[in-house]
Parts: structure tokens; sequence; C-alpha cells
DNA sequence: TTGAATATGCTAAAATTTTAGCACATCATC
DNA sequence: GATGATGTGCTAAAATTTTAGCATATTCAA
């Protein structure tokens, strides 16, 4: 599947491929209230139909209207979102992602201790090649 | 300072923006070089000087030709690009995004032994509020 | 010091994106 | 089963983005 954020979206098209991910499915209107500088609700309409055109949109009915939802799974939009911006600020470490992660504050001490759980998880579940 | 993910910058200039970002500073050859779908010289050198207008980028004179940085420092660029990812993706959670990093597995226990240590640095370290 | 190579400055056309509006369908309710 | 509210389908204009090209400056080496 291709990744949403490669340079194939226009402007809005990423705006609203961003929140549709972010609330997981959204009516016309949704995407309307969510919108930054929010265009007409015609123009909204034209972007989802473009986007599911282009593959990255499915709506379903929902009574009278339309509900739109991600063609790829969210989780995997994310990993490949992620992927990209450890490349581009982070020399593709995920060891200075993760230091910026948890120096930008408001990490709560339980969090820290969650993720130290977590990494100990990956240290034995993973394959250790 | 603008977060260049806002959506104010179109598909080529954020293209360009990341190039630069991931390379630090780039001649107007080099951009080209790492352009996908690479336009023509003069499009890279528009597109440099409209980012250099928006207030993205400086140029300073390498003998003959102009290199270009970011105005926003990398590591700011980053948090701020890893924050969107964050919410988008990840319900704001930072545990959860960390747990997609290290999952996408090429992370060595080395680097997990790392990340260990950084987080207990963090624990000591930051502002226990 | 002159010429070739390689830069930038600037302008305008082509292509795409973004937008709005009209026509028609569907739904709920009285 | 009319009617108002709220949908969608489709088309085309406006705005922006993207592109290329010509003119001019600068550098470097023979």
């Amino acid at each position: 599947m291709e990744d949403y954020r490669t340079p194939k979206l226009s402007r809005r098209e990423r705006q609203i491929m961003d929140t549709v991910y972010q609330h997981g499915q959204m009516s016309v209107a949704d995407v309307l209230e969510n919108l930054p500088d929010a265009p007409s609700y015609s123009t909204v309409r034209a972007l989802l139909r473009i986007l599911e055109e282009k593959g990255h949109l499915t709506h379903q009915k929902d009574g009278p209207r339309y509900i739109y939802r991600p063609t790829q799974p969210r989780h995997e939009a994310g990993q490949s979102a992620l992927k990209q911006v450890v490349q581009t600020f982070f020399d593709k470490s995920v060891e200075r992602t993760v230091a910026a992660l948890v120096s930008d504050a408001e990490v709560s001490e339980e969090e820290l201790d969650r993720l130290s759980q977590l990494i100990e998880q990956a240290k034995k579940g993973d394959s250790p090649s």
C-alpha cells in the first residue's frame, strides 16, 4: 500500500487524511469541523471523493450520509509516518527519537515505568538477530 | 516559529524541506539529486526562493553557489513533526509511539540497552511533577 | 583575458489544486 | 404523501503550485 505521506497528496488531501486517521472514521460534516481554515462543505466532499478515487479512503453509508475510513490500517500508516520522521530528523536512529519523545516533558513517572517494561519485553520477545 | 508541517506548504515545498532537514544544508544541485520525480534545475531554484521568502530557509554563498539551510533548528522541527505523528496515529500516547518504534524490529539488543538507560535518566533528571 | 561552465534573477505559461454552485436524491416528520 | 432539512453527483471557475526558459553574473582555468 502506498504511504499517504509520500509526496502524492496535496495540502488539503493530507490535512484530511490526518484528521481521518486521528478520528478513525468521519462524516463529511465531521471532517469539515476538524479542518483548519475550513473551506465549504462542497469542497470537503470533493476532496473526499478524490481521496477515495486515489484509493486512500472508502466510505460506507450510515443512513443518509457517507462515513469515510482510511483503507490503510492505522498502525501501518503510523509506522510509515514514524519512519519518515525518524529518517528526516533523527538520522534514522530509534534511540535519538525516543530521547526526543521522553525529553518533551509531560511524560509522567508512571509512563516512564511502562516504557521500561516495554523495552524489557522487546529484549526478550523479539528475534535476537 | 511556524512548523513547516502545518498545512501551509505545498507538496514540493515539503519535499524540499524534508530533504534539507535530512542533509543539514544543500546546494541547488544537491536538492535536485535528492528529490523524487526530479524536476528541472530552474524549478528547484524557484522553490528554494519561495521557501526562503516564506522564512523556512536561508542561504549563504559558497563560492559561486548558494547553500541553503533551514531557519528552524532541526531538533525543534523534529519535536514538532514527532508531536504531529504521535497525535495523529498514536492517540497522543508516547508509550504507544515507543512501542511502535521498538516493534519495527531492526532494533538491536544494544540499542534496547541504551534505550533502557535513556529512560532511567529521564526518571531521575526531569522535573518530577 | 577570454571563453566555457556553472551560477542566479526574473517572467510567464502549464498543470494541478482548491473552491463553489446547481441539480437531484434521501430522510424524517407533520 | 407533502415539505423542509440534509445528503450526494457533477461541472466548471478561481487560485495556487509547478514548471521551464531566457537573460545576466560569476567562477575557474588555459
